[in-house]
DNA sequence: ACCTTACTATACCGTACGGTATAGTGATTT
DNA sequence: AAATCACTATACCGTACGGTATAGTAAGGT
């Protein structure tokens, strides 16, 4: 593996255990085994660290979830789709969800929170979309689009983190359930 | 209004805006127009700011829940005062109830994580025995208590998260609501 | 008058941070 | 053989951090 690809794992590591902020960069050269000048000539800065780790972890998800949420009026298997192609993302690469997680979290001042904005529009706008189109089929759910979006995706983050501390599998059975309680959501 | 009081509030700006790493104790000390010497004669640290921040605020909100789950065989009771003593105390305050959520999702390996940590637990204890009270009158439920605690915080989060973003408001309409979805999940 | 107590300012401590100037190294190109 | 290129180590920069030693000040008790 060369330095690159070794910086970055750390850096992951690192940064999913500690945080951004009060991980160093003498830390994640320490565990690396290189020095400062080798990060720096692979990465412009701390944060262009993070902006690659970022890209290179999420540009499969993001592929993925545009798949899903291509809308050809059933809904229910968007949603579904949607579901399973999060809980697949959170499942295969568990530390760097978690570090996204905290990162969305995170106080909106800080570089962290700037560094991930761009990748939350990415994730929420797919989504939107598909809602948008729903709602041409289905008139009661007009003007809710926006809200269907978070909540969707603020439920799928219930049960990842609920499968995470229960160590129960993030599978298709437990994406269908997820399903049946937002669209319960939705038409009540 | 005395020293100790001005800097508690503007700690909760800070941490809330900036996060408790990325805020100096300086800031705080510049901001409530004292020095530092006075901060660290009320508190004993930023560590000990840090937590006297979250005694006082959490500390109502705590009480109000253990009420809420005292079990009276009725759980759907429960359920619905869970969720509005949640919604009431995240809208009464808003910034307290942001830095207390991104801390939560910080990294675990941090010092904001470790100081919010016996608070956790406060708060899902109560949540907790409320559902294992109620497995002993419905077996259906049966060794899920942690499951429907985590599901049931994390759904109120995510109402919270939508009704923040969509800027509506976190009334006992929504809490029925959130509590039909939630108890669609269980008995489903 | 004296002492204690609570509180606050000036000025400083050691440490760690993100980042870089300089000087190479070893392989490839010309 | 010379020059170029990608890459890496040593040693250092300025700055900001959390925290404190020292020296007060102002109020109340005795």
């Amino acid at each position: 593996m060369n330095n690159r690809e070794t910086i970055l794992e750390n850096a992951l590591i690192l940064f999913a255990s500690f945080g951004y902020d009060a991980t160093g960069v003498q830390e994640i050269c320490d565990q690396s085994g290189i020095t400062k000048p080798t990060l720096y000539h692979y990465f412009r800065s701390k944060r262009g660290l993070m902006e690659a780790l970022l890209k290179e972890n999420y540009t499969p998800y993001i592929k993925r979830l545009k798949d899903a949420c291509e809308y050809r009026r059933d809904l229910p298997q968007n949603i579904a789709e949607v579901l399973r192609s999060t809980f697949h993302f959170a499942e295969s690469n568990l530390l760097f969800y978690k570090l996204q997680f905290s990162m969305r979290n995170a106080p909106a001042r800080g570089e962290a929170y700037d560094i991930i904005t761009p990748w939350i529009k990415a994730q929420h706008e797919p989504v939107l979309s598909l809602f948008s189109a729903a709602e041409k089929d289905n008139g009661n759910m007009r003007g809710r689009a926006q809200a269907y979006t978070i909540t969707l995706l603020g439920m799928a983050n219930a049960y990842i983190q609920q499968a995470v501390e229960e160590d129960i599998a993030l599978n298709d059975d437990l994406a269908y359930q997820a399903r049946q309680q937002f669209m319960y959501g939705i038409f009540s």
